[in-house]
DNA sequence: TATAAATGAGACAGGTCTGTATCACTTAAG
DNA sequence: CTTAAGTGATACAGACCTGTCTCATTTATA
């Protein structure tokens, strides 16, 4: 019994408030001050979760990417085929995309503020990165050989990254078009030399 | 003579070093003290220069866009087919991706730490990046629609900013790769249909 | 109810941040 | 040479930063 009941619960309550934050103002401009504070916490209940602040931003990081591993699982598994799989990210991206609160993904925000490979917050979030593209791999190593499979998994994650760049200079509805339209090229092209 | 002839060098001599802190360490992170330690130049020479610390940042952001816009003109100026010309602006990410100090890229990263719409830095980092966009339309405006032009150069983007931001994560070289392909590919369709 | 974990509130330390002010000094231009 | 723009060095203000500490209080659990 480490834990109390709500002990966990006011733990996943700061996790939540400095996602929001670090969304909204990045990782840098946001202190530990105004989280404790959005958040109606004290600053001793925050540093005794968390080690520091880069290790809060790790457990946000990795608190997101399981989240979003949980909606990858819902939005793949309604598809059957590799083909509908894949067209389903896109269009969740592009539902994403429109979603008023858009403000880029913290994980490439994260890889720009943390540019030091070495760096917990760096390698937090680039294993989101490269489990997202995994996973496009292992959806298309169903139908493809492996090594085919893994480069146009790698072509598909390009279109993802950069459509949601886009998105942040207003212009991810015509980014995710033309990156969806070039993901079935590719799909196709491969199928046929199948 | 509103200046005397070295206090402009001072000047660039101060945008050339905060350019490379930035690169290195992100913009919040690089304080004003050590820019003008690193600059061997005294704070108020920064300031007298520079209104204020964003104020540094739009100039260098500036003054880098406007040195990669010449690049810019001879890589694509050396190739005579709109292909050619398209080609040659890949090869160029390819070989800077491998380049030993690559850091990602700035504008990228200014967006990420600046998400706010209409600050000066936001709006300086997306002009860069919209003005790459409008050249790469502007070349295939020679031999396609419009239209056509602005959709494939919104995917030809899309690419190239996707692949710069995966060579952050060190998959520079097969994202560049794919990119490059799939590029290649969308040209030749529309060449076909034309 | 008794007990101990968990919390809230706030002071505090030591450092860093941006931006301003002062003043002696250098250096280019007239 | 004279003059004034430009500079270096440094101190300073006021704010913010991360992280530690104390202590009274709440609250879940046994």
């Amino acid at each position: 019994m480490p834990l109390r009941a709500d002990a966990a619960e006011k733990r996943q309550h700061i996790v939540e408030m400095a996602y929001r934050l670090f969304k909204r103002d990045g990782f840098h401009a946001t202190g530990i001050d105004r989280i404790i504070a959005e958040a109606g916490v004290a600053k001793m209940t925050m540093y005794r979760h968390f080690p520091s602040k880069n290790g809060l931003i790790v457990d946000v990081l990795n608190w997101r990417a399981e989240r979003f591993r949980r909606q990858l699982d819902q939005i793949a598994g309604a598809a059957t085929t590799p083909g509908g799989k894949i067209a389903a990210i896109f269009d969740w991206h592009e539902r994403w995309f429109e979603s008023p609160d858009f403000q880029g993904c913290l994980f490439q925000h994260a890889l720009a503020e943390f540019g030091e490979p070495t760096h917990a917050v760096f390698e937090a979030a680039a294993r989101q990165k490269r489990d997202l593209q995994q996973r496009m791999r292992d959806i298309l190593a169903h139908t493809l050989p492996a090594d085919r499979a893994e480069a146009i998994a790698t072509t598909l994650s390009t279109l993802i990254e950069g459509a949601t760049f886009l998105a942040e200079i207003g212009q991810g509805k015509t980014a995710i078009i033309g990156a969806r339209k070039a993901a079935a090229d590719i799909l196709a092209s491969a199928g046929r030399s199948r």
